[in-house]
DNA sequence: CTGAAAGCGCTTACAG
DNA sequence: CTGAAAGCGCTTACAG
């Protein structure tokens, strides 16, 4: 008979200092399906038939609610790892991003791992990126057998080494014709860009450059692309473009270059806040204030959009969200469904790193 | 940083899954330790015996090799829910940090995932950190049954609500008196504010203030301590100090009055990078230039650290390494040891934000 | 509509 | 030193 209680009754029990369970499972044990079976007077297989809500049909509405009940009173919960020992799943998503440390990614898999915790899903996240390439066997590599794989932003080149696994694959930020992915989930980043540029074309400047990341994906050639078609259609087109790594130092080399044109741009839109990080870094260095003599915006809005003074003008992505939203369609794939492509909506958050267009020669 | 995206070639790889596949449900099913013990000719028992490391004196030498080979050859990697389900682990993880979005937990998030990885067990986050005072059932909320919890920088009154579970608890950064866990993990903060404090009297620096995070904890009381004793020791004693938010905004409002003493500090020690970016940000509303008019330190190395112009001056934790150590300790706990307390080093990473003291009157 | 039974892959007493 | 056997808790054909 399996008992529940709470942590007092721990103290009756015998605890050996090289203890009898050394798998930490402390306490009394959980109640089992054949319990709520019993309280419910119903069997194993009607519990199992109703918790999982595949009832309709096969068991009575007075049985299902009373397994319910029992369920309830009993504070059942399933255990997993009995499900997907009979199920065969292994309850274990791979998340694979380019860069760990990055908070947009962290920020993806929080919202991946939200929504998987709550169908006892869990998360793993791809160790080495940087192995993706040559790496024979990625998935081994994961450390976990898995049901399924989320891959955000990657480089065409890399998502080959996604494909061959047979799982289910659902992308992120990434090019949603031509892929093999059962669905993408992206943000709207054209739209966001093109923001950008409306943004600085209404404040009046009319010498805008591009600061791009120098990573070739499908969200980094689209925010370029959308940008100078933005401007272009305004009779504005962008008047200087460079690229730079994702890394505030790399990207204050580079601005500062930009930056030497004549006449001087007034305004740098960059695919990143840490590229406008960087941006700022070098108008600073070069004796130029933000924003009145240029203007700054980035994409992302990571803390550090807040953090530099002046803060960035930036476009929003929803990255929980995103992950979030990624997770969901991957468990509609694993329950046969077939979700499909989806768009989430951005928007610009002014803030001081853009001003009016200085008057004057440049 | 890492490059979004810029894998290596891949060309050559075998793009058609070979032989069994590694991934799971998909494709010809995995070689179980029964194929493992058949292929080695020994019992299933022998099988499970050597690959968890516990055959010495049970099994022959030989034997043990040959089922290593024949593990290697089949590429066997066990059920993890099979064993979970067998032992009555759930092979999950309970990490509680006060705040999911913070870089800082995030790494000790990734570390502590990363060792808990190879160990194939997998690391849940405390899903509602704001309910963790009055909740009275957070283990339940955690959406998974649990075989250990680690608590990262816990207020004492927060930690109440870990004790009762019965459940193996390690603290990292944390008081490791007084408390319930059964191993702590600290990086060793005092060093690193003493640090920075005689970083700064080497510069020359007479009036030197703190910037405490307005946050009840250990760790930040053990800052403010330690600070204060270095600098009474060395006779320049604190000549002010204010408590902000972790919050850039609101410690740049804080930091402005702590800035409009008379004489004026020429240096400020803050508590957190965060607080050191608004420290920044005040001086810059203020016109003082950063490091010329004023020296900035902060704790913690975060993105933000080198994405500010001056990057700062800082005392780095090694948040990864906590998570890390915390999970292995906690490993060790539940195989019956007692990993007890350990205390990580830290470095002082100076960059632009401190400089020499300015010469003359404030 | 419902229950009895088999079995997922592993670990662990237990008997040799 | 080694193997045969039981059983963890669940889901799923299958037989009523």
């Amino acid at each position: 008979m399996n008992r529940r209680g709470d942590a007092a009754t721990d103290e009756g029990t015998p605890t050996e200092p090289v203890g009898p369970s050394p798998t930490g499972a402390a306490g009394p044990s959980r109640p089992t399906s054949r319990d709520v079976a019993e309280r419910a007077g119903v069997s194993q297989a009607t519990v199992s038939l109703v918790l999982r809500d595949r009832w309709r049909g096969r068991v009575s509405p007075p049985r299902a609610e009373a397994v319910r009940e029992a369920a309830r009173e009993l504070g059942y919960r399933p255990n997993l790892a009995a499900r997907r020992l009979r199920s065969g799943g292994t309850g274990t998503i791979l998340l694979v991003v380019p860069a760990l440390t990055n908070e947009f990614f962290a920020r993806v898999h929080a919202g991946a791992a939200a929504v998987a915790a709550e169908r006892g899903m869990s998360v793993v996240l791809f160790p080495s990126p940087e192995g993706i390439g040559p790496a024979p066997d990625p998935f081994a590599s994961a450390g976990a057998t898995l049901d399924g794989v989320i891959a955000s932003s990657m480089a065409s080149r890399a998502l080959r080494a996604l494909r061959g696994g047979g799982l289910p694959l659902v992308m992120l930020d990434s090019d949603p014709e031509g892929t093999e992915a059962a669905a993408t989930v992206n943000p709207d980043v054209p739209e966001g860009l093109r923001w950008a540029g409306r943004h600085l074309l209404a404040a009046g400047h009319r010498r805008i450059v591009h600061l791009a990341a120098d990573v070739d994906t499908w969200t980094f050639r689209e925010r370029g692309r959308a940008l100078a078609a933005e401007l272009a259609a305004a009779g504005h087109p962008l008047v200087g473009s460079a690229r730079a790594a994702l890394d505030v130092r790399a990207a204050a080399v580079v601005a500062e270059a930009l930056l030497a044109a004549r006449p001087r741009p007034t305004a740098v839109v960059c695919d990143d806040d840490v590229l406008a990080a960087g941006a700022c870094k070098a108008a600073r260095r070069t004796g130029l204030r933000v924003p009145e003599d240029l203007s700054v915006t980035g994409v992302d809005d990571l803390a550090l959009a807040t953090a530099v003074e002046p803060e960035l003008t930036t476009v929003r992505l929803p990255a929980e969200e995103m992950g979030g939203a990624g997770m969901r369609a991957l468990l509609e794939v694993l329950d046969g469904d077939a979700p499909g492509n989806r768009v989430l909506p951005v928007r610009l958050v002014p803030r001081g790193s853009t001003g009016p267009a200085p008057t004057g020669p440049g």
